[in-house]
DNA sequence: CCGCGAATTGCATGCGTAATCATTATTGCC
DNA sequence: GGCAATAATGATTACGCATGCAATTCGCGG
């Protein structure tokens, strides 16, 4: 019974309040500035009172307080990542490398997700309201927004979206340059006839690809492409390869879709329901290099972003630009990587 | 030129100091209780007030300083979300669900990722000086580091993991009762030898999975079962296959994967190298019901954790123990979605 | 027209820490 | 051994907000 009452003492002591430097000050006899010290970097204080502040704050099981810290030093040690869709298979990749490269630097993470585009308002304002030194976002943000964030003084980096070129810093895969390598190749291998499956209109990355491939084959004058755009899902593959076989009265030569995950709903139509054979029948290829593309029932061709050099790129340019707010926009291009699958008849001129 | 300078003294003053309740309250001539007031939920105000205050915010651009009001109200609103490996492909889905639930409730959500058990110490370190009010975790915590946070007052959730039933509140999905079932009709269905994929030994859904399907099969007289693990990763599913091929010296009846991820790497496998047609000559089956499952070239027979349903538990769980710690413990146990797909032979019988 | 209760507003204080400044202890050096 | 220079420590204040309490205003019935 005095155990019990014990515990239960203990807990609603700890409930009530947790222990502070005061606390922590008053048990090892020395002023709360000294513990203030003793658990910050670059402080001075003697070994004989480290120990002793140690000590103490063991015993209390003392944590110094970031909220607190936050509030004095104008600095949370927070980043807002914001992300829109995750439903493709792409984006939990780059969010985890995120995550853990910055908290190699000290930096946590404060996750916001939207779906819809009406949500970033609100995302913005609570964002702000958490004094995060910085935004990562791989989602868009029209100007306005941009400049609601830039007159807090908080860094923005973009991740594979761009409002212009020159005044925004950005870490960027080249996606055109990747479908223009896609479509010459296919074109070297005797392809002819295309159809594209593009994202949603609204997709900088998605209007990028597209216009990349359209590009190109327009300079090998191919110009009448039927397309179905659809939301970057499996499923979003599948019926755009259907629509893009009806608009054409049959099958292309080849299907570019603008991502892995669309591509594979392609493949999947295209022998389910037309009893195509990839890529004997018809070549498809994808971009993003996820995980599932290498699957031995798929082994797309494609064009892999290279995550952890982005990642890294991002995290980097973001604290870089904490650390020094003056630092003038940069935008880091990558090119990536190219992935000779078995989706797609290429020439294997291995020189 | 002068508004060149206009736009620098702008901006370098919203850099020096971002708007404070002071500042607006000054402008709007009132006192700054009055302004945070106006700011909060259920503060008394007048319309007359209300007005004034908001017209000088928004003059100022002034937001409430979450930081501050989290220090005084000794609520942060975030919560941790740990999680361990986002390698596999499920958790992902449940990440979204949850900062987009807990969003709805006005909660952030502050990210760990870890990817070894020695990082939990300091990740625990790091949420504890966050102060924030809960913890949902889908990563293990052992007993100590599960004390640390209660003595602070804080409530955690276990995501399909648990410490001992009762002591821990909890929301998992029934893993064991998920393999019997596919066991039981695998064995209905005429199966008898087998092969098991397991996940790593440290992993509690893997070590509940695999048991789960042992028992059953036990129950069966089946007891000789080769065995090989893996790390939830499509090539470990694929090495796992061959491994247990290389241990019975051919295919089993039937592989049991300890998750989809690895089933389809067994499938690969199975049909690239061994050219086995599934389910004709071998039946895999997987666990989770990701994304990939239902494509067209595995459409696995597997369990479907009911990720919607199992958020919406888990924030609400969590929020309910933060506005009222003393709520007891609880486990809510879900029922995995039964797929009957394609990659395994089941006894068809429609009733 | 007065008075009384309810609604509104202002004042003062505290949340837990870092940082500045002043003070004291310690070291090095001739 | 003494003195300057440096390291270590303590007292105090500010960060930006919420909140208890006192003061004020408002509405309204008598």
């Amino acid at each position: 019974m005095a155990s019990k009452k014990d515990t239960a003492a203990a807990a609603s002591r700890s409930l009530r309040r947790r222990a502070t430097s005061y606390d922590v000050a008053e048990l090892a006899g020395v002023s709360q500035s000294a513990v203030s010290r003793v658990f910050q970097a670059g402080a001075s204080a003697s070994k004989a009172m480290r120990e002793r502040v140690m000590t103490a704050a063991d015993k209390l099981g003392y944590r110094p307080n970031a909220i607190a810290r936050g509030l004095i030093t104008q600095r949370s040690n927070m980043v807002a990542v914001v992300i829109s869709k995750l439903t493709n298979l792409y984006y939990p990749e780059v969010l985890v490398e995120l995550t853990q490269r910055f908290s190699e630097h000290g930096v946590r993470v404060l996750l916001f997700s939207l779906d819809h585009e009406s949500e970033a308002d609100q995302i913005l304002d609570q964002l702000l309201q958490y004094r995060v030194d910085g935004v990562l976002t791989a989602a868009m943000l029209n100007r306005e927004q941009l400049d609601t964030i830039g007159q807090a003084g908080i860094p923005v980096v973009f991740y594979n979206r761009a409002l212009d070129e020159t005044s925004v810093t950005s870490v960027r895969c080249d996606q055109e340059e990747g479908e223009r390598w896609l479509v010459e190749e296919l074109i070297k291998a005797g392809h002819r006839t295309f159809g594209i499956v593009s994202g949603p209109a609204d997709s900088p990355v998605s209007v990028a690809r597209t216009t990349g491939a359209l590009n190109k084959l327009k300079e090998h004058g191919i110009t009448d492409v039927p397309m179905a755009s659809g939301d970057f899902g499996y499923r979003n593959g599948r019926d755009g390869f259907t629509e893009i076989v009806q608009k054409r009265g049959g099958p292309p030569d080849a299907v570019i879709a603008a991502n892995d995950a669309m591509a594979i709903g392609c493949i999947d139509e295209a022998r389910e329901r037309y009893g195509l054979a990839v890529p004997d029948d018809i070549s498809i290829v994808g971009f993003d290099g996820v995980g599932p593309a290498a699957f031995a029932a798929y082994q797309l061709t494609t064009v892999r972003q290279p995550v952890g050099r982005m990642t890294e790129a991002a995290v980097s340019m973001l604290i870089e630009r904490i650390e020094n707010p003056e630092i003038a926009p940069e935008t880091r291009l990558f090119t990536g990587e190219r992935v000779r699958g078995r989706s797609a008849r290429f020439a294997n001129a291995r020189i």
